[in-house]
This record gives structure tokens, sequence and C-alpha cells, in this order.
DNA sequence: TAAAGGAATCGAATCGATTCGATCGATTCG
DNA sequence: CGAATCGATCGAATCGATTCGATTCCTTTA
């Protein structure tokens, strides 16, 4: 038995491709991409032996090492794939980066800033990476990820060095939320905040709340509420979900202690799950109490929710252009965007 | 001016380093790897020589390049992100195949199959694929991966050589659905299908609907209907969602000549909307008209729907499990799952 | 004390392509 | 007709690491 059998068994390569065809590697080279001058007729030859042999076209990993240049672009997400995309307003984002990012044929690489393994965001091969949603473990990620010499891109975290922010005006719009409220006559609010800190337990909020606090969009938004109302109750879900909104209602409005007659949520699922909570306990809303929420997400509730409008899917349009940018050599600046006030029918003033 | 200023501007490689601590490329590589015996005194170095230059670690390009992998599956939706990602199932699938992949510290590359951009299937550097909810371009695509010689893992795809296929009995699983309306009287049923056909475009159902149907999915859960009750009307709906569901119910339920008691829908979401269709209508759910869904996503809807629930995390598991398998040299087998009939308060006997 | 074994390190080949500069004819211009 | 030009092709260097098989230099063991 001589080799020739049907071919070896190894995948071929740009070198045999060329070899076939009586041409050089360069020659073969030029032929697939298209990068320079190449008679037709040798073309159609390097062709014809790629085809004969099976060949796939030029290995990406060869061509991302001599290039430079991976095509992907990492989305760091602190948490696990189910809990990210439980929130609307994650997806909507990715769709907008997927949209600006596709434009340059790149495509989007999902890592979790889990813990451990903290493997994938030290040395997977991209281009670029955009942060969403991270707070734990942010600084150390940036840190990483600054020392690969990687474009970063942070979405609504704390400005930091080398890293373009895209923002939203939480602390703003979520006093908007809270003036709405306290023009209605409400003065007995409570909030329902977003996760905190790294342990994601659920927990009633308590005065030195800001201790610990490694969330920037919690923290800006009960800031915004603080700026209204200073002090007010607050419960910190677990999640973002309808779920944790439900415990978070039952616990608060069936504190007598409390009784608010407003309940202002960091999400429009918190919101829902509040307005679920108040319809277990008897309670009507808005009559007896006032669910505000935080997203647009238009969640089918059988209400029309108020809350406040953000504009997600642009930001992360926002975070693609600025990755984009980056990779095409320009210097993007930072983007910072603002909600809209929508008037549902989930607030009115309070029973006097 | 010489050259030392303050070190070269070009991002610093693993021979500088070397160069640096005094010692050989190759042991500057065990040193970062751990893959061999270093004295502890020169790991020491070569990290502080690393520390000093601010040298990140390997390039990950160019170990995938060596080591022919690169720690990337890819998964290849048909749809764009945002539609891909607002049917809960296809988030759950996704959250067992990071859990899978996660653990042999893989990370997931979102890809499109979306028409032109065939780049990012064709040259993305993955070391497997995992096709989910593909249908239009398949055959193509799957003929490209095989090409470039890259595992192929489908989940509810027609089977195909050389492709693991990871299935759900969704004939069976569709009659048995349709039974039950059966056994409860049903005799005037229709069904609201998933996309059969690239352009996504709703219409009525007919007869021939089989011709140019590209959804396996689709097809299947329709047969299973018709397993049953034989050709009934039906509409397809341009996606899962409440939406589309609400649209397609409209259609059905206010047509006189149709007039169904039940109604079988391929999807919860579209169950949901059908529900507030009837709503609208000022039809009851289920006395006047009874829903059945397919997913067990668990929407919130004040409604608990009758429904097949599909063990989509799994699905994802076993995905990801045939990935790991693959990567590891050894051969998966194809591996299907069942629902399981979940009997919510949308459905009752027609009313006589 | 010589032989054997082992730890630490190094050289060189390799992974698969891209790309710059050089070469070689053939065509065109002066 | 010689020179300048242009198109096509080739060689060789390069991207940044990994890894196999030496090569040293010590430490044990017979």
């Amino acid at each position: 038995m001589t080799t020739e059998a049907s071919g070896g068994r190894d995948k071929p390569n740009l070198a045999a491709v060329a070899a076939l065809a009586g041409v050089s590697a360069s020659t073969a080279s030029l032929a697939f991409s298209g990068a320079g001058p190449v008679a037709e007729a040798t073309r159609a030859r390097v062709l014809a032996a790629a085809e004969q042999l099976n060949y796939g076209g030029p290995d990406p990993r060869a061509q991302s090492l001599r290039r430079g240049r991976s095509g992907i672009v990492g989305v760091v997400m602190e948490e696990r794939v189910r809990d990210a995309f439980r929130d609307p307003m994650n997806i909507a984002m990715l769709d907008g980066l997927a949209d600006e990012t596709g434009a340059i044929g790149a495509g989007l690489l999902l890592l979790t800033e889990t813990g451990d393994e903290r493997l994938g965001i030290a040395s997977a091969p991209m281009d670029a990476v955009v942060l969403i949603g991270c707070s734990t473990g942010l600084e150390e990620s940036v840190a990483l990820l600054r020392q690969r010499g990687m474009p970063i891109v942070a979405v609504e975290a704390p400005s930091m060095e080398g890293v373009v922010p895209i923002t939203l005006d939480n602390r703003v719009s979520s006093a908007t939320a809270a003036r709405h409220l306290k023009e209605l006559g409400h003065t007995l609010v409570a909030t329902v905040a977003l996760p905190l800190e790294q342990s994601h337990q659920p927990w009633r909020l308590s005065t030195d709340w800001r201790l610990g606090a490694t969330s920037e969009v919690a923290t800006q938004r009960l800031l915004g509420v603080e700026d209204v109302f200073g002090t007010t109750p607050g419960y910190v879900a677990s999640t973002s979900s309808i779920d944790a909104g439900l415990r978070a209602g039952l616990d608060l409005l069936s504190d007598a202690e409390i009784r608010p007659t407003g309940i202002i949520a960091q999400s429009d699922l918190l919101a829902i799950g509040v307005i679920r909570a108040a319809e277990q306990l008897g309670l009507g809303v808005p009559e007896d109490v006032s669910v505000i929420g935080f997203d647009g997400a238009r969640i089918d509730s059988g209400y029309d929710l108020t809350t406040m409008v953000q504009p997600a899917v642009d930001k992360g349009r926002a975070a693609g252009r600025a990755v984009v940018d980056m990779l095409a050599g320009r210097k993007p600046g930072a983007v910072s965007f603002t909600t809209v006030f929508h008037l549902g029918n989930t607030t009115a003033p309070p029973r006097s």
C-alpha cells in the first residue's frame, strides 16, 4: 500500500493545495483572499485543487495569528446565561450590539465573569470586550483585560481609566420616577432594588446599604430615590425577575411598620412581581398601591406599567459602534443615554 | 534617543519576557503553562520579567494555532439575536449548553445563519458547532461546516450524515396534546404553528403546507395533530411570541367558518397570545375555547397553561456533553428527549 | 568511583497562513 | 530597438507560542 489510498486523513492545508495546483503557497493565498493580482486560470486551478483535496478554506486560527485579529468580540456578563437573558434589557442590548459588530463580520463570544473560571476572560482570542452588567469582579476583570491590551467598553459601569463608558442617567431617571410619586401625593414609598452586591441574597435595605454595594446601576437608582424622598425602606431582590419582585412585594406590602402607598421598582420585571404581590394581598393597583418600574420592557401583564423607558437597543448599538471604532483605530467617545417617562395605569394618587 | 525610552510600544511577547528573564522561550513557556519541570527560582524570574514588561500571558491566537484548539464553541441560530432570545426555550437550552461547555473552559460564540453574512459560520475559529433552531439554510451550513472538518451537533433537525442529533419527540408530543383535546370531546380544533419556512410571513395553513416547509419542529408538531384529527385549519405565526399568537388567535377565533373550540399552539408564547385573543373577543378560556401550548415555559399570565413540558435545559446540556465528548475524541451518541403533559386550567370539555 | 537516573534547561521544528520585496516575461512607449 | 511598466508569481520572513528530543549538571546507588 502506498500513501495514495484516498488521501491522508489529516486536514489539508494551503501548502498542500498550492502544491497540487502547481503554484506557490503565496499565490494560493492570494487566490483565496483576492488581495492581489492572480490570473483567472491560476485561481481556477487553485480552487479546483482545493475542491479535490476537500480543503475548506484558510484556517481561521492561523489567519488570526498572522493578522492579529480574530473577528471576535467578547461580551462579559456577571451572571450565568440563564439569569442574564431573563432580563429583556440585556437581550435588547445584545441585539443592538450584534447589529453593529455583525456589520464588520465579528461574532459575539459570551463570557460569564463567574468566580473561578476567570479563564475565559483571560485567555479567549478576542479583539475587544464589552462588559455588560458587571459589578462584582469588575476591577479585576478590567485589570486583566487591560494588561492584555484589549479595547474595553463598559455599559453602565463606574468610569475607569482606558475603558469607554456607555452610560444611562440612572440617578436622574430614578429621581424622576420618585418625583412622579411625590407629585401624586405619596409620602410613604419603598424601593425594590436590583442586586446590590455579589451575594445576590435578598435582604431588607438598611441605612448603611452603600457599604459593600458593588452594583453601579442599583446604587445610582437608589440614590435617585433618596434625592427625592431621603431615606426610604427598601428590599434588595435576588435578581431581576417577576418571582423576585413578588417576594419583595410580599415582604414590603405585608409589613405594617412600613405600609408604603407607592413602590419604586428598579426594573419592570420586579415591578410586575410587586403588582402580583399586591394582587395576592388583596390590594388594588393603583388604588391601594402605586407601582412604577424601570426599563420599558413592555411585559405582557394586563397592566400598562408606569415606567422609565430606556433605549436598551441603542445602548447596545453604541457599545458596538465604540468597538468598531476602536478596531478601526479611531478613538470613540463616551456615550450617555437618557430615559423617557412613560405614564401608564399603575400609578395614581394615594387613597387619602 | 535610544530605544530604551520606556519600552517599545508594541505588545511584549513570550520571547521578550524570556530574554529579560535570561532563559529560553521554551522554558518561559513551561513557566507559564506549568507543563513541565521548572525550578521555582526560574519561574519567579520569568513571572517578574513578565510583570516588568507588562506581559499579559501567552497570546491566545498563537496558542490556538499551535494547539489546534481555540476553546470556542459556535452556536448557530437562524434568527437574529433578538428573535432567538425572545423564546425562553432557546435561552434555557443555551444555559444548559453553557453549563457543560463552561466546564471545559469553552466560551459560546453566537452566530446567526443570516443569508449573506455566511462569513461567520465559514470562518470563525471554533472547535465545534451547535445548531439550534436552524432550518432554512441548514443543508448548506452543514455542508460548509463539514468541509471544515468541524464537529457538529444539531438540536431538533432532520438527521444528517456526520451530525450528532439531539431530538425531541415533537410528533408524538403534539399528538398527545391533540389527543387530550379529543378526549375532552373537542372535534373542531385549530393549530397555531411556528414559522414553517423562511419567509416568516403569517398565513393560513393550506392543505399542501408540507410543500416548502423547512422547519422540522413545526412540521413534526403539525403532523402530530394530523395523526389525531386529520387535516385541521391552522395559522402559521410569524414568530414565537405573544403578539404573533394574538394575531393568530384573532384570525382563527373570529372566523365563523372555522369556529374552533380548541386551539393547539406550538409554543407557550403563542398559546398565551391566543388566550389574549379569546379574551379580546369576549370568549372565556377554557369555557368557550380550550387552549393548549407547548414548552412548559411557565409564563406569568394569570393562567395555568395546559401544555407539553419539554426539558429544554437538558437538551442544551446534552448538546454540550456531545460537544465535550467529541472534543475529547469520544464518539457521542444521539440523544432523544420526551415531553411531559401538564394539565393546567386552560382546557376543558367544549360547551355542548 | 563509575554508572544510572532525574531535574532543569535549551534548540529547533512546527502550527497554517499572510505579506513584502524580488524576479521574470511580456507589452507598450519614446 | 532599448527602456520603462505592469501583471503574475515566487521566496522567505513573520505572527507567538508549544513541544519533542537532546544536553547538562547533580545526586544516588551499586
